[in-house]
DNA sequence: CCTCCATC
DNA sequence: GATGGAGGC
């Protein structure tokens, strides 16, 4: 997933309080919707259901998280992918097969009963579907969120409206919106701040990486960082056996780029994923307006269509009128 | 992922 | 208040 830059833009994280995200912020829907699907489940690795065995953990993720961030001041806006460039194709095929395999591996271990490997293979196996995607923005709708459909990556128009001036921060799990040129960008941004890994809890904090703050302390161009992420591997290409951020950094630095990628993969023309990056289709049109939540609405469709808890689902929008109604309405709008 | 609750 | 574990649908 994403660009492999983490080793490189660890020394760039900024600590971010809920005080500095109060802003608007466009979030990666499709990034968001694959992180409530993969951890969201049970030790077996089910995820939540209703009654008709439709998949609810991505309603579940989402609803609460957003109310979460509403009450915090914060103005979320969710992008979705629209259709992936042509040169996305490999990649594409090669996750679905990666997928196709870890499904088969999963129900392998559950008929054997080995909890742990089942587990994890659900996870490897999980997939966004045309009804997750439609259910979660229905239910965004309902929140009051306005959803944009990207013409294409959904990480490529999230940078755009940050550049743009109309949101302030871009927000995901991976780096991709920096080689799209955002400005900023929040990443290990949840409410309960922690997470199990390898069994353990970790507390993870919300961070920003700030674009500028980059390019100047590695001292390159948004062009060169592009130019490194096409080197270490992206979405959409490959990268170059052996190189990782650091190697990339001095290729890109004594301006190697070129006659590295000509003598390493001389099939391989960079300039159209380059290109893509540095000028990606996007929307100019969006419309963002936040509205009110549907209390009824939400109601109808979580709980009696999908079967949440109606205490639950009331203790929620409880806290989110309350907040709503101590604010003027200039202040929500 | 999130909430809730027990525990310190 | 912070932490850890169970359960959500």
């Amino acid at each position: 997933m994403g660009v492999a830059l983490r080793d490189i833009l660890s020394d760039y994280k900024n600590p971010a309080g809920w005080d500095k995200l109060s802003g608007k912020g466009a979030f990666d829907g499709n990034n968001a919707l694959y992180q409530f699907l993969t951890t969201i489940r049970q030790p077996d690795g089910t995820p939540l259901m209703d009654r008709e065995g439709r998949v609810t953990s991505h309603l579940s993720g989402m609803f609460f998280r957003v109310s979460n961030f509403l009450e915090k001041g914060m103005k979320p806006v969710f992008i979705f992918d629209g259709r992936p460039p042509d040169f996305k194709s490999d990649t594409i095929k090669e996750r679905r097969e990666a997928k196709e395999k870890a499904e088969i591996a999963y129900k392998r271990a559950v008929s054997v009963g080995d909890t742990q490997e089942a587990y994890k293979q659900a996870r490897s196996a999980t997939k966004v579907d045309a009804e997750i995607i439609e259910s979660s923005k229905r239910l965004l709708s309902l929140m009051g969120i306005p959803v944009v459909d990207a013409p294409s990556e959904g990480e490529a128009q999230a940078a755009f409206m940050v550049i743009n001036g109309d949101v302030s921060f871009t927000v995901s799990q991976d780096y991709d919106s920096l080689l799209f040129g955002a400005p900023k960008l929040v990443r290990n941004l949840t409410v309960s701040r922690k997470r199990k890994v390898r069994g353990r809890t970790i507390t993870v904090n919300p961070e920003f990486i700030l674009l500028p703050e980059v390019l100047f302390g590695l001292g390159i161009t948004v062009e060169n960082l592009i130019e490194m992420g096409i080197l270490i591997g992206t979405d959409f290409n490959e990268g170059i056996r052996g190189v990782g951020a650091k190697t990339a950094l001095k290729i890109v630095k004594n301006d190697n780029f070129d006659s590295f990628i000509k003598e390493k993969a001389p099939e391989f023309d960079p300039y159209p994923v380059k290109e893509f990056f540095l000028n990606p289709p996007c929307h100019r049109d969006y419309n963002l307006k936040w509205d009110k939540t549907d209390s009824d609405k939400l109601f109808e469709m979580l709980c009696e269509e999908y079967d949440f808890s109606h205490a639950r689902v009331e203790s929620v929008l409880d806290k989110l009128n309350e907040g709503a109604g101590q604010k003027t309405l200039d202040q929500w709008f």
